[in-house]
DNA sequence: TGGAATTATGTTGACGTCAACAAAAATTTT
DNA sequence: AAAATTTTTGTTGACGTCAACATAATTCCA
C-alpha cells in the first residue's frame, strides 16, 4: 500500500505541467488530443485518483451531505437512509451518517461536528426539537440544513408530515366501531409526531365527549422494549378496548405484549399502529395503520436541501406530506362483556 | 450564514500568532494560562471551529471510515450500521455510508470513491465477492479495508461467519423430525453466506442419503419479493415438507407466501429461517432460525480495522464468529398425508 | 547578576488542487 | 511574411492547518 500518486507525479510522468493534468482530469477544453492521451496514459500507469480532500480544500465544497437519524437499525429510518443514499449517489454526493440513539448530547456532538466543514449540508431527523441546547445549536447553524418533521420554532427549511388529519380519522374510526375507552402509546412530546398525534387524539376524544383516562395516555421512548412495557401496563387492569400505538418500534413491543396477555386482535382488543410499514406484512392479523411514505419524505428532504445549496438566498421552504389511515384487520367493535359501561349501546360497526 | 472564521481570524482577534491558536485548539502545552484565555475568548467570540478538511489535508488522515452495505433499509444491515456508528463515534471517527443495492457497478463506484482520500479505512459488506471486476478492484486497493463474510480469494483482513456447522445442524434437525424432502431458498452464490450454506445443505443431505430435487434448491436475490416468488413457486405442486430460507429478507417473503397458500406452520410445512433476528418476535409461530450476532460482527470489523490503522504492517487477520441454531416453534414432523412416499416411516421426532 | 536552561511565542513552508494570470505555440488574417 | 488572433501550456499563489525550526521572554542557579 504505497503512497498515493498526486497530480504532480502524473505531470512528471506525462512531461507536462500539473495544470495540464488538472485540465484533463476535469475535462476542460484546450488540450491537444495528443497531450490528453499522454496524460491519460500516465494517470493509468500510476493509478492516479484525484485527492478529494485537496479538492474540497480548494473549492470549499465537500460534495458530502450529513444525515442525522435517531436510530439507523430501525427499518423506518433505514428506508429513509436508503433513499437518501441512492439519490445522493446519483447526484454525485457522498453521505455521512450519524445515528444519535435518541440522545440529545450525541445529537449536539454531531451538529457541532457537521459544522467543521465536512459536509455541504445536512438532513436532520432530530431526537428532540424542544431542548434549549438543541434549539440554540440550530439557531446559529453555519451549514444549510433541512429539518424533517420537527418544529423547534426556528426558521429553517423543513419537511413535515401531516399528523392531525390521519390521527383524527383513526380515532373516529375506532369510535365508529363503538369504542369509548381508547388508549394511546406514543413517542415523547419532544418529537413533533408524538406531539401532534397526541394532541389530535385528545382533541378528537374531547370533541366526541369521550373521557380519557390519564393512565391510558402514555408517551415513552421509541423502542420495542418501551412499547412492550407500556402496553403490558395499560392492558392489565382496567384496560381500554382499543389501543393506538403511534410510534414505529413501539408497535412491535405492543403486539408482543398483546400476545403474551393472550388477547385476540381484534376480538378482545382493537390495535391501531403507525409508521412501521413492514409490520403490516408480518403481523397477523394485518394491522390497521397510520402510514406515511418515508421514502417520499427522504426524497423531499434531499430535493429541499439540494435546492438550498443551489440557491442559498431563496426563501425558506416547508413541504408537508400526508399520512394516511390504511384499514386492515386489526380493528373491530369492542367486546360486549367486560369494561363497557352498562347502558352503552354499541353502534353498528362500519365496514372495516 | 457568513464566512466561517479561520484560525487566522482567531489569531488576529486574540492578538497572537495562528500557531498559538493551533496550540490552544489542540491542547498542546507551553501556552500561558493568560494567552490561552485570550485565545479561548476569541474563539468563543467568533464561533470558531477548526476546519476538518484542512486538518485532513495537513495530516493525511480524515478520521472517517467508509462502510459499504448491500441495503441499509434492511434491519440486519441496519443493526450493523448502528453498532459501527456508535463505536466509531466513541473512537472519534466519522462514518461514510454506501448502500449498494446489491449492484456490482454501484459497489465498484463506491470502492473507487472511497479511495480518493475521503476515508482512512473501510468495512466492506460486498454484494458480490466473485465478480472479476470486484476482485480486481480489491486486489490493488490503496486504503485499509476489512471484508465481512466474503472471501474473494484475495489476501485481506476479514471477519467471517461460520456457516457450515449451523446449517448442518439445521438440516439434521429437520431430518430428525422425519423430513426427507427439504427445500432451500438462499441468497446467490456470489455471496459467501449463500455459498457456504448451500454447500452445507447439499453435503448434509448427501451424507444422509436423501435425494435433493433441483427445483427445491433456489438461489435468488435477497429481497422480500424474491423470497416470496421463490416460495410460491416451490410450494405449489410437488412441494417439500420443510423449507429452509437462508437469507434475511427472503424470510419475510416466504412467510407471506406460506400464509397465502394457507399452509399451517409447522403442521403443513416446517419453516426454518436465518439471520433476521426481529422476525422471531413478530412472526407467529416464532421461527426456528439460524442466527448470528450482527452487532458482534460489526464490532469485530471495527476493531480489526482500527487495529490495522494502528499497525499497518501487522499480519493479516481473520476472525470467525459463530452462527447458532435457535429452535422455536416453526419446525415439526412432516404431515403424514400428501407427498411423503409410501413406505416411509416417520421417525420419532425429538423434542423441539 | 549574568549566563544557561527552560518556556512561550512566532515565522515559514508544505500538504494537493486549481483559478487567475502569463507565456509560448499554432493558426488566421491582411 | 508580419501582425493579430486563437489555442495550448506553464507559473504562481491561496485555501486552513500545523510540524519544524527560529526567536523572544522568562526562570533558574551559580
Amino acid at each position: 500500500m504505497k503512497r498515493k500518486p498526486t497530480i504532480n507525479d502524473v505531470a512528471r510522468v506525462a512531461e507536462v505541467s500539473n495544470m495540464t493534468v488538472s485540465r484533463v482530469v476535469n475535462g476542460r477544453p484546450n488540450v491537444t488530443e495528443d497531450t490528453r492521451r499522454k496524460v491519460l496514459d500516465a494517470m493509468q500507469a500510476l493509478g492516479y485518483r484525484p485527492n478529494a480532500v485537496a479538492q474540497s480544500m480548494r473549492s470549499d465544497r465537500t460534495r458530502t451531505i450529513g444525515l442525522l437519524l435517531p436510530d439507523i437499525s430501525n427499518a423506518t429510518n433505514g428506508s429513509v437512509a436508503r433513499v437518501v443514499s441512492d439519490r445522493l449517489r446519483e447526484m454525485g454526493y457522498r453521505f455521512l451518517l450519524g445515528s444519535t440513539g435518541f440522545n440529545v448530547e450525541v445529537e449536539l456532538d454531531y451538529l457541532k461536528d457537521f459544522q467543521s466543514g465536512v459536509v455541504d449540508g445536512m438532513i436532520l431527523f432530530l431526537a428532540n426539537d424542544q431542548d434549549p441546547r438543541t434549539r440554540a445549536a440550530l439557531s446559529d447553524i453555519s451549514v444549510p440544513a433541512v429539518l424533517v418533521d420537527r418544529s423547534p420554532g426556528i426558521a429553517m427549511d423543513r419537511v413535515l408530515s401531516e399528523h392531525t388529519h390521519a390521527m383524527t380519522e383513526a380515532v373516529e374510526h375506532l369510535i365508529a366501531h363503538g369504542h369509548r375507552k381508547i388508549g394511546i402509546i406514543m413517542s415523547p412530546n419532544s418529537m413533533r409526531p408524538g406531539r401532534k398525534r397526541t394532541e389530535a387524539f385528545l382533541e378528537t376524544m374531547r370533541r366526541h365527549g369521550l373521557p380519557v383516562d390519564p393512565a391510558h395516555v402514555v408517551d415513552t421512548r421509541q423502542t420495542v422494549e418501551d412499547g412492550y412495557a407500556a402496553a403490558i401496563r395499560m392492558l392489565t387492569g382496567d384496560r381500554p378496548t382499543a389501543l393506538i400505538v403511534g410510534a414505529n418500534q413501539q408497535v412491535f413491543g405492543a403486539v408482543q405484549a398483546v400476545r403474551e396477555l393472550r388477547l385476540r386482535i381484534p376480538d378482545d382488543l382493537s390495535l391501531l399502529g403507525a409508521d412501521e410499514s413492514q409490520a403490516s406484512a408480518l403481523i397477523q392479523p394485518p394491522l390497521t395503520m397510520i402510514e406515511r411514505d418515508m421514502e417520499a419524505i427522504g426524497e423531499a428532504a434531499i430535493s429541499t436541501l439540494l435546492a438550498r445549496l443551489e440557491t442559498p438566498a431563496a426563501p425558506l421552504q416547508t413541504m408537508t406530506l400526508p399520512s394516511i389511515l390504511t384499514c386492515r384487520a386489526s380493528c373491530g367493535p369492542p367486546p360486549l362483556t367486560g369494561s363497557v359501561p352498562a347502558g352503552t349501546i354499541t353502534k353498528g360497526s362500519p365496514s372495516q
